[in-house]
DNA sequence: TTGTAGGCGTTATCAC
DNA sequence: GTGATAACGCCTACAA
């Protein structure tokens, strides 16, 4: 690689010189600059990051932590943030957890070790997340968390109002007269599913159960046990194993809240199993507008989470912190409620 | 940031024993590096891996540069690429281009700056992609490509072998009696659609393209004008106009071959409008086996791509040519066609 | 206007 | 076994 010396050399001036008519700073000839530019142009002379890096005492890079990117949610939260960050002027490192916080602590070292001007992440569920705040071994000087929030820290979050949401996806389904309503949650840590809801903190996955609940409470609706599932997270198939166990209930739910799209897809293909048709025979609202949404049959009514606003948001308060601002508050970024043809009247109204 | 100095201030040792306790290497006695290594933990010391990087000359870290991580493919992809990254030791560093060859050039740029030790890259279509591999301003001293050929530069590719899916795609519909087989080709850089191959090179667009007309021919079927469309791959609603085109019509395709999950998506998006049953009225095979297309009723037909393998081969095969080793000769995964229900013998035979 | 010199935090060579 | 010292490439205060 060449170096600001080598150009030196071949323009017969010194470094200082060199990195004068590089960085535009302090005084020079305009001879001088303009020789010194086509000599550097003409070496293919790239700056060191690292070592530039290294005195000023700042990376211009940022990382973001996550727990599978391959999730279309987080994927698309990805994108945002990195053509934020890139706007911004920052890069982005990225790791991906596999839900694993055993990696997620690992990832934090060597994304410190890089010395990382701030970080985005969304902690794997279960277990400690000390190392991401405690001052000695912090990772970074600016941590933002995304879609999750972990109070004990006093870390600024960026979350959606799932809470809200849920309750009006129950408004919804309430409305066209359903009463038996029940809600699959795919969130779950442990293996298979479980009729028990497990205490989970700061995960918005917690605030969509509770916005369901929240919903059918003000709609005078009672939630039967058996009615609200948590399925495994990491089990491909437990969302579709409770959700056929849900449907071999005496009095199954006519309408289901899905609180992601997988589940939402788990629930489509046991429909397809027991032959019954969305909309007609029984109504559905997930969360998360997945791009194949629309192009089902009928297309299914969704909460729609700002993803990509909830990236970008991210990316631009880390930057806010890092050049000092002072964290915000929690930003939460109101969902859309988007009524499609997955939502109709109960069948014994009918 | 607590330094080296800082350890060995409170150690009373000078820096180079730090080091020394710290990098096991040379000699140094027990009792010193225990100690060493306590006072290092206890104030929470961490490497600094720019310094660390600046005087070895390499990184650790390796750059990513993708058209559009949010696309499921790509997303996958990423995920692989990250893994095994971080398997391999090495970070991670991501831009997303969307598709704009400018910005691949920034990213590139940039990259080069922070003197990655490799990059990974999915190049925009279009224009040239000299700044990729010229001498002067290569950004890396290892390049492979990912899911692209640039026969041009000599470059290393990972590729699914796209044609010989394409082809058997054909001859599965061809096996159930179908002999009008049309295909969607969602790629095109133009805007709306059109029914004259584009001249691209080295997208494995164009290979799904050949082996469908490969297939066509060896089935001994012909392809009318008409039946092979060129959709936009920017604007959202091209190929749902383009397959709304090909069924009015006179003699349309009795079944069709998508080149990608999102053009499948605007043809089952069609196919409902025109309200079209998939398999009874039309059949269909698609590549890329999203996450919905065993959901959907009746489940999709598709080219399953090994996305996963090729982001990890990519991965692998950067590392490798870092450690020196020679360039591989281009790397092709097979696909694997995975025959749900939406393939039937055509209405008229049945 | 231009050059000299020192330091950012590491690691490694070479003396002691 | 341990410490002083130089070097990686950059930036910039200071001197000329």
């Amino acid at each position: 690689m060449v170096t600001i010396v080598d150009v030196a050399r071949a323009a017969n001036v010194s470094r200082s010189t060199v990195s004068r008519a590089l960085s535009g700073y302090g005084r020079i000839g305009d001879a001088t600059r303009e020789k010194v530019l086509a000599v550097a142009e003409e070496l293919g002379y790239r700056p060191n990051d690292l070592a530039r890096a290294t005195r000023e005492g700042r990376s211009r890079t940022i990382g973001l932590i996550v727990t599978d990117i391959a999730n279309p949610f987080f994927a698309e939260a990805t994108k945002a943030v990195a053509n934020t960050a890139a706007e911004l002027g920052y890069e982005l490192l990225v790791a991906d957890t596999n839900e694993d916080a055993e990696i997620e602590r690992r990832a934090t070292r060597v994304f410190a070790e890089k010395r990382i001007d701030g970080l985005i992440v969304v902690p794997a569920p279960g277990g400690s997340h000390d190392h991401l705040f405690e001052s000695v071994g912090r990772p970074a000087p600016a941590v933002v968390l995304l879609d999750r929030r972990l109070l004990q820290y006093g870390v600024t979050s960026v979350t959606s109002d799932d809470s809200r949401a849920a309750a009006e996806a129950v408004a919804l389904l309430a409305s066209k007269g359903h009463t038996r309503i029940g809600m699959i949650d795919g969130n779950w840590t442990g293996s298979g599913f479980t009729k028990t809801r497990p205490r989970t903190r700061g995960s918005t996955t917690a605030d969509r159960s509770d916005g369901f609940s929240m919903g059918m409470k003000r709609a005078g609706l009672p939630v039967r046990s058996g009615w609200m599932l948590y399925s495994s997270a990491r089990e491909l198939y437990a969302a579709q194993t409770a959700f056929a166990w849900m449907l071999r209930q005496a009095e199954h739910p006519t309408a289901i809240v899905t609180n992601n799209s997988d589940v939402a897809l788990a629930v489509l293909t046991v429909c397809r199993e027991f032959d019954l048709a969305i909309g007609a025979d029984i109504s559905m609202v997930t969360f998360d507008d997945a791009n194949w949404a629309k192009a089902f049959n009928p297309p299914i009514s969704v909460v729609s989470r700002p993803v990509a606003k909830m990236g970008e948001a991210a990316a631009r308060e880390l930057v806010a912190q890092i050049d000092v601002h002072p964290p915000s508050r929690p930003i939460v970024l109101p969902n859309v409620l988007i009524d499609r043809e997955s939502v109709t009247a109960p069948r014994n109204l009918a």
